[in-house]
DNA sequence: AAGTGGTCTAGACCACAAC
DNA sequence: TTGTGGTCTAGACCACTTT
């Protein structure tokens, strides 16, 4: 049996996930068995049962254990048929695959109606929208547009700087003094339509990512849109490697 | 100033995370604004500082907060242009929408060896493929279909109810005493080609995603693979709601 | 030196499940 | 009744940042 060392820089409670890590890896603790209890491993490894438990959460959300209340905790199947993607602000992607985000701005406007599909998500056009248009670039190539809808309050004035560099959550919050809370996106495979293969460069009928994007705010109402086609031959999605949280 | 109910079934960290996340939603405390110290909001909820802490992790994770050791704990700006998808077990993800998944079995083939992606992708065939092909439905609708690739070992006999209904990496596990422990998936978008518009009974250059896993024994070798191809006009992806996960 | 978050301890009480 | 995980407390020491 692995000791706890105490005088090393990594902390017991994670010394300890990694032992029993490797017990469930290794196949001794085989799915649906029975973990030893807190207090026993407590004493085992001679650690309290705060640390212990301390330790077990993180394997739980993890996926590899999973506890419950007057039974015990036990060894979970791995879920391998479940696949979590994150797409991330497109700079901040970019950048993680060591590439130069650029952006080139298409068009700028001032709708006084908001189209269809916005108005059908219950985005309300109080006193008119700004409307946006950009291509996204990665080491010059193209490799997404973007279509942005949002509230406009008529008093501030507009700086083209801000929308370029700005998160579109800050540009809104910055030109509505609303600050969006909450949002939701919804991925589609479809295939580009003239508008898009225009910008996109591409050839009518090819593949891409539609993703969609609705901004709320504190009270539930949508205040801004973003509309993003992807090239799906320059770019897709990887699943997340398990996450390995520390504590914080 | 609300006050912790040390009466209430809600418990007291909980009821203090419902606090601080309203002061956050609501704009009493902004972004980059720091937040009382934990000793300090220990003293004002009367709570000790290990709860206070467990709430304080709670958002975190959620990702509102963010803790920096000698500094302080400071309001997060809210990250909305980042979105995580999650695509489940195809059976667990029909049955959250309310739909009965069904399964078609199309080919079921032993393979002496094994096509090129799956070579390129680190597999080998020692004994032999077994290769089967399934149809996906939900409530009769055709809304996939997948080709699975796996390792065989000779001995054992193959029972169709298996791979019938049990999960990838079960029926992995099952034939070939190796425990899959890690997966790998890339999602991309894609028009469908001749087989695929067939199966799934859609004209030729209909989008679709496709989506292709990879299963990884823990000795990292890939020990079977799932090519999946999801009609785009049945299939989307929406993210996640904020998680709110409870401690375990 | 003082204040902050990060870790750990020993002990308590509760809700729940099994015997 | 016993054992399990879920929550909470009060106090300690550490590492890091700021003053």
């Amino acid at each position: 049996m692995s000791k706890i060392n105490k005088n090393s820089f990594i902390p017991p409670f994670y010394q300890l996930a990694t032992i029993l890590e490797q017990k469930i890896y290794s196949g001794e603790w085989k799915p649906g068995q029975s973990l030893p209890s807190e207090n026993e491993l407590g004493r085992e490894y001679e650690l309290s049962r705060t640390t212990v438990r301390k330790c077990l959460n993180m394997l739980a959300e993890r996926g590899l254990i999973s506890a419950q209340q007057g039974r015990g905790t036990f060894v979970s199947r791995p879920s391998l048929d479940r696949a979590t993607f994150v797409m991330d602000e497109f700079k901040v992607e970019m950048e993680q695959l060591g590439k130069e985000p650029g952006y080139r701005l298409v068009h700028v406007r001032f709708l006084k109606e908001l189209p269809e599909f916005a108005i059908n998500l219950g985005m309300t056009a109080d006193q008119g929208i700004l409307y946006y248009c950009r291509l996204l670039t990665a080491d010059g190539e193209t490799m997404a547009v973007e279509h942005k809808y949002m509230c406009y309050s008529k008093g501030k004035p507009i700086l083209e700087n801000e929308f370029q560099y700005k998160a579109f959550s800050e540009v809104i919050a910055i030109n509505t003094d609303i600050l969006p809370v909450r949002s939701q996106a919804i991925l589609t495979a479809e295939v580009a339509g003239e508008r898009e293969a225009n910008l996109l460069n591409i050839s009518l009928g090819s593949p891409v990512f539609k993703l969609q994007q609705v901004l709320y705010s504190n009270e539930g109402k949508p205040v801004g849109i973003g509309l993003f086609y992807y090239r799906g031959d320059r770019y897709n999605l990887v699943s997340d490697i398990q996450p390995l949280k520390g504590d914080r």
